[in-house]
RNA sequence: GGGCAUGUAGCUCAGGUGGUUAGAGCACACGCCUGAUAAGCGUGAGGUCAGUGGUUCGAGUCCACUCAUGCCCA
């Protein structure tokens, strides 16, 4: 509706739109990035813009992010896209900020996935892998992992991860090979690595140790026997030595008692060397009173159980319930320390030693006795229990050695007396070689039963551990591992053992978040000693040979040609991978020439865990390339890193350095599902990175990233992506509205002087800005930085600068200088945006700076962060503008209402009176065009007071608001209502403004 | 079961050393604009700060316990 008094001749009425500096762009709004990103990698790759990143920054000052490698055996899940997607943000910014940050991408590739892989090839073959000579299964492990090193480097790269992935680097290339070695030989050179022993799970069917992963449980039937375990010691007596004449009875009445074990594994017994309890459970003394003819349980015999499972045990052993009598109550003080003989004490002259009770969490009283039978060399418990007991245990008097009962095939060995090669009919065995029983179990019960050792026997069928490959049962052996001390003294100085070394430099590295400090030092704190072996087949060898007699290893401590060992030894590696070792002639080769004879050594045939190789990276990346650094500034993993890459590499490098290979540690959480449990096939809440990209683009994927607080779990489904999508809309509107105003830009700058107020107010925000966000990057702090620009663009740009200068940007004429002014900040607040940002959404910010940066060579990612006059800092104007804003609340507010009521639609059919009474607030307006500010036709400002039923806001005292509709005609171009309108007579339906702006305007097309 | 963490609006996050009615962005609802238009502007609703119990004049903030979730180990 226009004004009555003077028609506007509406149908002849000039269309004034392309008179206006309106947004021109062909900056899509709707980014497409599946289709776009991919271009824009294509770009970058045929500018070189990782030479051109290395060349720019020359001679800067260097930041070394070192990748931590994944593993080469399949497609990327989300956890790796976070991983590198920090990783590259990361680097970015340190080049943005002025180093010169290389980053260069690594992969894992040797160790058991990628075999299984293999193996799994041949059976379907029908192909033995024994049967294949091991560098040819060597060699097609190396050809899967290359395969999947390629797969991998494609989708990092997809993700806008930037690096260099034409020369990565790879555990399994021969010179890390080497160098892997050759850091273990350190270790031996320099006397920690020692043969010790540990219980594995091994198949004698397949004569070999298998992984956890290649366990799969299934149905089992058992022999079960209750054996009895003679009192020697009855234990802490002084603690009773005041109690009552009952305790001291007690004590009495456990002479001739047994301690009671139950198991399910009989062949275990002659490694048994300890009794678990649990001072959680309460024991009694029973004996029995009743008892058939002929049973093993006998009246008279005095067993001590747990009281929740006494008259079970009493069931199993044929005894009836009125057949035996609590005595007293057993304490674990009493329990603790004491001492039993072993039952098959004396057998072939062994087992004499004493076989103590321990305290282990292990224990429990819903099955069994409530006592385990502990055989370190048979359980992962059982070697748990009696490693962290050893000292107490040397203590005592008692041999902590672990025997080797058993053999590769399953048979008895001499530690096993009785049962070994001299017994009579050879060796007893636990399974043979088609994984059948043996007649271990069998041989034992006998014996124990020949000397009155046997409670009850019985049957039970249960879960048990069978091999993956053969689907037969496997059994836990004590075997021959490899170790690197924790506790002993490196250079023969006190408080120099590697645990002390890598507890210094837990103290020296900067953790983001400083929780990782914690964690990873009572890791290391508490850690037994590092087992390094593998009995297998993918990976850098233990290339040590062994003293068949002495045990002397070489290279090692003792041994006298080690610089030329260990040169023979990494020099072949180097040349020729360490399948040089596994090659025919190998000992000879190496050794040859530097002992008396070849033949007294064994050549170590077992692999290194690949904890090892990538603890190593660091040796073969950071000092051995010349664009790199040793150490790095930052290693950067997910937090279950603290148990894998950061500690092993802090362990190497402590042992073989005196310190980490980093300065800083930073960690991130796990991506979680959208209700904060764990992502998993079977509810089917999985989301990958592949999908993501291909539906809204990588940049989205990136825009989660950093908004979310990477120290915790991160959540991430189709709500959380579908809100990031959103927001990044917003961020990419802004940028395609100031891509689309600055198409009218021509350069000119205006003296900061000459600039209206609105203008100096947003280029002191963009200095406060660049502290914020230099500050936030430098503390890795991204979701601060994502959070801040992208509240500053919607509130302060969107929602206030650009609303209020639209009217100058669009419609006034070519010379306004509020108009210039205005198009050279926002060019500068494109320009230090898309900068900021570029780190964070590098594809979006390439496709906004290229878009006001055309050029071959050109791309965001070789700028800098954008250098802030210091002269636009003006804290004393945003003070006054808070004042402004607080005014313009008002107002706002009281139009809202006339809206509310249809009094107006468009704010510009307002003309408000605002009665300011706090002179403060006045004086903050002065000289200040509070209509442009509230974008209003017309304003009127008092300090008359204001009537009672004006508008107010309880927030802003001493100004009112009275709500008027404007005066006049609407102007044909600026749409503002005022009475002015017309009273230019070549252009009647303009304001004066307008007119003068299409006088410029004219002039130009006519010049043109 | 043990170690280390986390738990503030639908979503993502702010909330130095305890102190007025707990904040922001996005989403949502409603309204406006139609010269940023599968956009833009405004207004609004939405939280017993995981729970319980303490310390204190006063606790989202300190303490204890519980619950939930995650990582590592067993």
């Amino acid at each position: 509706m226009t004004e009555t008094t003077a028609p506007a001749p509406e149908t002849t009425a000039r269309d004034y739109s392309d008179t206006l500096f309106l947004p021109q762009t062909d900056f899509p709004m709707r980014a497409g990035l599946p289709q776009k990103e991919p271009e824009l990698i294509a770009r970058w790759d045929g500018m070189q813009l990782y030479e051109k990143l290395r060349a720019s920054a020359k001679g800067r000052p260097q930041f070394v992010l070192h990748d931590g490698p994944p593993y080469a055996n399949g497609n990327l899940h989300i956890g790796h896209a976070l991983n590198k997607i920090l990783k590259d943000v990361v680097t970015r910014s340190a080049q943005m900020r002025g180093y010169d940050s290389n980053y260069v991408p690594g992969w894992d590739c040797h160790g058991l996935p990628i075999e299984w892989k293999i193996e799994e090839k041949y059976r379907a073959a029908g192909k033995n892998k024994d049967e294949v000579p091991v560098n040819e299964f060597r060699l097609e492990c190396r050809q899967f992992a290359e395969h999947w090193i390629g797969v991998q480097a494609a989708e990092f790269r997809r993700l806008g991860v930037e690096g260099d992935f034409a020369n990565p680097y790879t555990t399994m290339a021969y010179a890390s090979e080497a160098v892997i070695a050759g850091e273990l030989l350190k270790f031996a050179t320099s006397g920690q690595l020692y043969r010790g022993s540990k219980p594995v799970m091994w198949s004698v069917v397949e004569k070999t140790a298998l992984a956890e992963a290649e366990i799969e449980y299934e149905d089992y039937q058992s022999d079960t026997i209750f054996v009895k375990f003679p009192v020697k010691v009855p234990g802490a007596v002084a603690v009773w030595e005041n109690e009552l004449e009952e305790a001291k009875a007690a004590i009495k009445a456990l002479e001739g008692a047994s301690v009671v074990i139950w198991t399910t594994t009989p062949w275990t017994m002659p490694g048994n060397r300890a009794i678990s309890f649990s001072h959680k459970i309460g024991y009694g003394l029973y004996e029995v009173t009743v008892a058939p003819e002929g049973n093993w349980a006998k009246v008279g015999e005095k067993y001590i159980l747990a009281k929740n499972l006494a008259e079970s045990v009493f069931k199993a052993a044929k005894i009836a319930s009125t057949g035996f009598e609590h005595r007293f109550d057993i304490t674990a003080e009493l329990l603790e320390g004491m001492t039993c003989h072993h039952p098959l004490r004396d057998l072939a002259g062994g087992y004499t030693f004493d076989v103590p009770l321990l305290d282990g969490d292990h224990v429990t009283d819903d099955a069994g006795t409530g006592f385990v039978h502990t055989a370190p060399g048979h359980g992962a418990d059982d070697f748990e229990i009696w490693m962290a007991m050893g000292r107490a245990l040397a203590a005592r008097g008692i041999d902590t050695a672990i025997p080797f009962t058993v053999d590769d095939d399953g048979f008895f060995t001499r530690e096993a007396p009785g049962f070994g090669p001299d017994r009579e009919g050879g060796a007893a065995r636990v399974l043979d070689s088609e994984g059948k029983k043996g007649n271990a179990n069998d041989e034992v019960i006998k014996a124990l039963a020949e000397r009155g050792m046997m409670v009850a026997r019985g049957r039970l069928k249960h879960q048990y551990p069978h091999s993956w490959r053969s689907k037969k049962p496997i059994i836990f052996r004590n075997t021959p591992q490899w170790f690197i001390h924790m506790d002993r003294p490196i250079d023969g100085s006190q408080g120099d053992t590697l645990r002390d070394r890598a507890l210094r430099a837990i103290e020296e590295t900067a953790f983001y978040p400083p929780q990782g400090k914690n964690r990873l030092n009572g890791m290391i704190a508490n850690r037994p000693d590092w087992v390094v072996s593998r009995q297998r087949a993918w990976g850098v060898p233990i290339a040590v040979f062994r003293n068949k007699e002495t045990g002397e290893l070489a290279p090692g401590l003792e041994f006298a040609s080690n610089d030329e060992l260990v040169g023979r030894i990494t020099a072949a590696f180097k040349a020729e991978g360490a399948d040089a070792w596994f090659a025919a002639g190998a000992k000879q080769r190496f050794l040859g020439g530097l002992v008396d004879d070849v033949e007294a050594w064994d050549q170590v045939r077992d692999i290194l865990d690949v904890w090892f190789d990538s603890g190593s990276t660091h040796a073969f990346v950071l000092e051995n390339r010349p664009d790199l650094k040793w150490p790095a500034d930052m290693y950067l993993e997910g937090s279950d890193q603290h148990r894998g890459w950061f500690h092993s590499s802090l362990l190497e490098s402590c042992g073989t350095r005196g310190r980490a290979p980093y300065d800083a540690l930073l960690t991130h959480g796990f991506v979680m599902a959208e209700d904060g449990r764990k992502m998993s096939k079977s509810i089917g809440n999985i989301v990958t990175p592949q999908e993501v990209i291909a539906k809204s683009g990588a940049d989205i994927l990136r825009l989660w990233v950093v908004s979310s607080d990477y120290s915790d779990d991160l959540r991430l489904g189709k709500k959380i992506l579908d809100t990031n999508t959103d927001a990044y809309r917003k961020i990419r509107n802004t940028l395609r509205w100031m891509l689309g105003t600055l198409a009218h830009f021509e350069g000119e700058t205006v003296p900061l002087a000459e600039m209206p107020e609105i203008e100096r107010l947003m280029l002191h925000r963009l200095a406060e800005l660049s502290q914020t966000v230099t500050d936030a990057y430098e503390a890795y702090d991204f979701k601060r930085v994502a959070a801040t620009l992208a509240t500053f663009m919607n509130v302060e740009l969107s929602a206030f600068y650009f609303d209020i200068r639209k009217d100058a940007l669009y419609c006034d004429p070519i010379s306004s200088v509020r108009r210039k002014a205005a198009l050279y900040v926002v060019d500068r607040l494109f320009d230090a945006l898309v900068k900021w940002l570029a780190p964070l959404l590098p594809f979006t910010m390439e496709e906004s700076f290229l878009a006001r940066n055309p050029g071959a060579d050109a791309s965001v990612h070789l700028e800098l962060f954008p250098e802030i006059p210091a002269a636009w800092r003006d804290d004393a104007l945003e003070a006054k503008w808070d004042k402004v804003k607080r005014v313009r609340r008002v107002v706002t507010g009281a139009l809202e209402v006339e809206r509310r009521d249809k009094r107006i639609g468009s704010s510009l059919e307002a003309a408000p009176i605002v009665h300011i009474t706090d002179a403060d607030l006045r004086t903050a307006l002065a000289g200040l065009d509070l209509a442009d500010i509230s974008i209003v036709s017309q304003i009127t400002v008092t300090d008359a007071p204001a009537p009672d039923d004006a508008f107010r806001l309880d927030e802003v005292a001493g100004v009112a608001v009275v709500p008027a509709k404007a005066e006049g005609r609407k102007c044909a171009r600026s749409w503002k209502v005022l009475p002015e309108v017309g009273s230019e007579p070549d252009y009647p339906d303009l304001s004066p403004r307008d007119a003068q702006a299409m006088r410029e305007f004219d002039a130009r097309q006519a010049a043109a």
